[in-house]
RNA sequence: GGGAGAUUAGCUCAGCUGGUUCAGAGCACCUGCCUUACAAGCAGGGGGUCACAGGUUCGAACCCUGUAUCUCCCACCA
């Protein structure tokens, strides 16, 4: 059989990808084996696969597959997030370019669209995820909106309300003006902006004095109505008692009295605009002010604000500080820098707005979720994001569930126009509930009306690890809980991004705190954020995010997720570069091709194995297992990159480079000699461990070798096979000893190039020992290509000595020794061991250093001291037979 | 404004309880090699005052105190 040169990445995924589905090896169902579950961060379903979630769910593949290896019942339950504000701005926009607008559509109708795009498009980052390999039970995906995962929103929302914990208020709420809707404080992002600090004259009532106050938003200045001062500021004890006329409106306003006022900041004048600001909703609240509220939800000026109306509020801002010079009411403009807070879906600067929403008070429900992760109940990793959610559990507001949008689960609330609301599953029960609280009776469909408004996409994902194997949790209760969720519940791992610690890895404790009583998951494995090599975010803005199935076609879907795990310490954010991913995919090339050298050896069963391969297979197989622990050490602690970087090191280096070269072997005659059976067959054996140590990181290239390497039955596959043991003792000494030796066929490489010899010329080593074989000699003479490796009680005068630990050796070279070089690098060896040597000393003459050691450090600075003496003599020796 | 973390080789990062696994890894780089698994490779090699300044200690990359720079999170100062 011919097998390529180069490993054919697309060929092997797209055959292997079908084989592990159609042999239901992503399947799990519950069964008597312990289980270890992730849930997967619902991407939105609007979504395209990016670099975030590439590593992501490459973190999330390596642990399901490697639990599935080591025999636990491992079920990865993959789904989309309906994502409400995200999805309706994208299928407006898109009804938009046909012309159609949302405000001339019913909500039935928009929502018929809204559906039908999702049908269409909504799997398209699943069918993304499949291609980098991830082995999710497709049949358990999950929707957040599809129906039994709805209906358990709002059975929540229910039930959080008949406990009192939903409440509906008029609240300064952070309004987006493009996208007409509420949002959380979660979903404002604050970012420092270059803001004008216009100073305005207000004149005082009856009088041709003024006042001046400091405000960066002119454009409110309509829905002013007061004038704040500190109380202690003396500057202004005059003014008791007076008003002042807001420019533009003519309006008469008083001026109060307030220490919330800072009297050093700006002119120690507020303008008060309670409808625009919560510091200044609170003042006006405390003082019983009118509120004006000047803006329309849009963010154009409003009819109450008598002046501009219509006008959009960045022009009115720009427009009302021209006029206002033009009157000489503007003192001065300060250019100053303030945090400006931006939508996170649709970046629009966000507007705090006055309205009705519905609300979840956190500060109870909080308490188990910030104990569970104080407690250690919940482990975060890495740890230091601990403080962050601490302080934020500490400090929670109460949540804004409401959004005023069509796509999502719409309120279960209902009015009858009277003032009474009723909060129930359904309008039936709602007609109900109407009755018995109200005396109300319902006599047609039309006397109530819903709530318009649907819930927070949150509100539905924080549920998520629960109604993905249970809908009904919320209903039936733990107790009563199916059969799934009892045995899959708790989660294992999460994997996340660090941004939505509050959103969605808090809420989710606490609904989970909540309806079972249980956390939702044990481990949280926060991800970076991926980044450019110049450290900037990876965006679509910027154009500096490589697509991820580009990236898997040139590099292969295994050289892509090794390139990615190499560069992403845990809670560290990743410098990504597609110089990771071309290492990844020579590594992948490198597995390739050592199995190429595999596939080729001729075995003869008459044939011994030499000594050199014995050894080497002995060696070989503690050091597999020496690594195989650090490996298996690495994941307990979840270091990724540190298991995966011991796992090439022992591949690369150990395997090949060692293991492979010292059993492969020779050629004679241009011909490769055949390999005996032990050789053959233990050989085998240790690239099937290693393949099933690989699988993880590299699946698809793993299982394809593993069935070119032999036949296998047809549902023998790697993907399935069990994670390689820990020998129980390692042979310590053995493993010191081959890395000396490995040192001392690097030496004589060394020596090699420096003079000039090729490879092919074989040389003779001779060490300078009492004993007279060692257990790697042959291994040695194979891998320096030796003729002879003999031991000597004297020194071997005119050959190339050199020492290795305090060990001598002798090259006898053909062209005679160059004295001259060899007396300077003597020398440079002589004069570096007595600076060692003085240093040690000095150590030791140290009483201090002497009294207060450890008894085993001041041995070892012994045992240096006289390793270094034997060496110098060793030297001088050699030096004075030059 | 409050809090958290970081600063070690050109780059990305390890370095656990202070002491032979103490200055490391991978990549990049340099020098030889198209040697019959692999040039996506092989062999060899050169790179660091551990951000800076003090302190504790017999001993500091590691502990303490400052300073500088960077990153992130939180926050209602117009």
């Amino acid at each position: 059989m011919e097998i390529e040169k180069t490993y054919n990445s697309a060929k092997a995924e797209q055959t292997w990808y079908q084989y592990w589905l159609d042999h239901k090896f992503f399947k799990s169902t519950p069964d008597h084996r312990t289980p270890y579950t992730i849930v997967i961060p619902p991407p939105n379903v609007t979504g395209v696969l990016h670099m975030g979630h590439m590593l992501n769910n490459t973190i999330q593949d390596v642990l399901i597959r490697r639990a599935r290896m080591l025999g636990y019942n491992a079920c990865w339950v993959p789904g989309t997030d309906h994502a409400s504000i995200a999805t309706e701005a994208k299928v407006v926009s898109l009804l938009k370019e046909k012309g159609i607008n949302k405000t001339d559509l019913s909500r039935e109708d928009f929502l018929a669209h809204a559906w039908d795009w999702k049908e269409k498009y909504g799997g398209i980052i699943l069918e993304q995820l499949k291609k980098l390999g991830a082995s999710c039970d497709w049949d358990r995906t999950r929707f957040t909106m599809e129906e039994g995962l709805s209906e358990a929103v709002i059975d929540v929302f229910v039930d959080l309300y008949n406990k009192g914990k939903i409440y509906r208020g008029v609240r300064m709420v952070n309004w987006d003006p493009q996208g007409l809707t509420a949002v959380s404080d979660e979903e404002v992002i604050h970012k420092e902006s270059a803001g004008k600090l216009v100073y305005v004259k207000y004149k005082i009532e009856g009088t041709g004095d003024f006042i001046t106050v400091a405000t960066t938003r002119p454009e409110t200045i309509m829905g002013d109505t007061a004038v704040c001062v500190n109380p202690t500021d003396e500057r202004y004890a005059h003014l008791k008692g007076k008003n002042v006329i807001v420019p533009v409106v003519n309006r008469v306003v008083p001026i109060i009295f307030d220490d919330y006022v800072d009297a050093a900041f700006g002119t120690g004048a507020l303008k008060v605009t309670p409808a625009h600001d919560i510091n200044d909703f609170n003042l006006g609240q405390k003082h019983k002010l009118p509120t004006i509220d000047a803006l329309n939800p849009n963010g154009t000026i409003s009819e109450a604000a008598g002046a501009y109306v219509g006008m959009d509020r960045f022009a009115c801002r720009k427009q009302i500080i021209i006029d206002l010079t033009e009157q000489g009411l503007v003192e001065k403009i300060e250019e100053i820098k303030n945090k400006v807070g931006y939508s996170e879906r649709t970046n629009a600067v966000i507007e705090p707005r006055l309205s009705m929403q519905w609300f979840l008070k956190m500060e109870e429900v909080s308490k188990p979720a910030l104990d569970a992760v104080v407690s250690g109940d919940v482990k975060l990793i890495p740890e230091k994001f601990i403080n962050t959610y601490k302080h934020w559990m500490e400090n929670v507001h109460d949540w804004c569930i409401s959004r005023q949008l069509w796509w999502g689960q719409r309120i279960p609330a209902w009015y009858d126009g009277l003032g009474n609301t009723v909060v129930a599953k359904d309008f039936n029960e709602a007609v109900i509930k109407f009755e018995e609280k109200f005396g109300v009776i319902v006599i047609e469909e039309k006397q109530i009306k819903q709530d318009e408004d649907v819930l927070d996409t949150w509100f539905s994902s924080w549920l998520w690890p629960l109604t993905v194997f249970d809908p009904k949790i919320v209903q039936n209760g733990w107790d009563k809980a199916n059969e799934d969720l009892k045995y899959y519940y708790p989660t294992n791992d999460l994997v996340t991004a660090p941004e939505i610690l509050f959103f969605w890895v808090a809420r989710m404790i606490i609904a989970g705190k909540e309806y079972t009583g249980q956390k939702p998951f044990t481990n949280v494995y926060l991800t970076g954020i991926v980044r450019d090599k110049q450290g900037r975010k990876m965006s679509k803005s910027l154009g500096n995010s490589p697509d991820p199935l580009d990236l898997i076609e040139r590099y292969g879907a295994d050289g892509v997720r090794v390139g990615m795990l190499l560069c992403s310490p845990a809670g560290n954010d990743l410098m990504f570069d597609e110089s990771y991913c071309e290492q990844g995919r020579n590594f992948a090339n490198k597995v390739w091709n050592a199995f190429r050298l595999i596939k080729g050896f001729v075995v003869d069963d008459s044939i011994e194995a030499p000594q050199s391969s014995k050894a080497a297979i002995t060696w070989f197989e503690n050091k597999l297992s020496e690594q195989l622990e650090i490996i298996n050490d690495h994941y307990s602690k979840y270091r990724m990159s540190d298991a995966l970087m011991t796992t090439y090191k022992l591949v690369w280096d150990d395997f090949c480079a060692w293991y492979l070269e010292a059993i492969k072997p020779d050629f004679v005659d241009g011909k490769a000699l055949p390999i005996d059976k032990a050789t053959y067959d233990a050989t085998i054996g240790y690239l099937e461990s290693l393949l099933k140590i690989m699988h993880p990181w590299m699946p698809f290239i793993t299982e394809e070798i593993w069935h070119l390497l032999k036949e296998r039955g047809e549902k023998e596959c790697v993907i399935v096979a069990e994670w390689p043991k820990v020998k129980a003792e390692l042979d310590h000494r053995q493993l010191v000893e081959f890395e000396v030796s490995k040192e001392l066929v690097a030496t004589v490489r060394n020596v090699r190039a420096q003079k000039q010899l090729s490879p092919k010329e074989k040389l003779e080593v001779i060490e300078k020992s009492e004993a007279t074989r060692s257990y790697f000699d042959e291994t040695i003479k194979k891998l320096a290509n030796l003729s002879a490796f003999s031991y000597t009680k004297e020194k071997v005068e005119g050959a190339f000595s050199f020492q290795i630990k305090t060990t001598e050796f002798y090259i006898p070279l053909a062209s005679s020794l160059n004295k001259e070089e060899e007396i300077v690098r003597l020398t440079k060896d002589l004069e570096y061991n007595q600076g060692f040597l003085k240093s040690v000393q000095i150590k030791l003459a140290n009483e201090k250093f002497v009294s207060n050691a450890k008894p085993e450090i001041i041995a070892s600075e012994r045992k240096k001291e006289s390793d270094a003496l034997s060496k110098i003599k060793t030297i001088e020796e050699q030096l004075k037979s030059l």
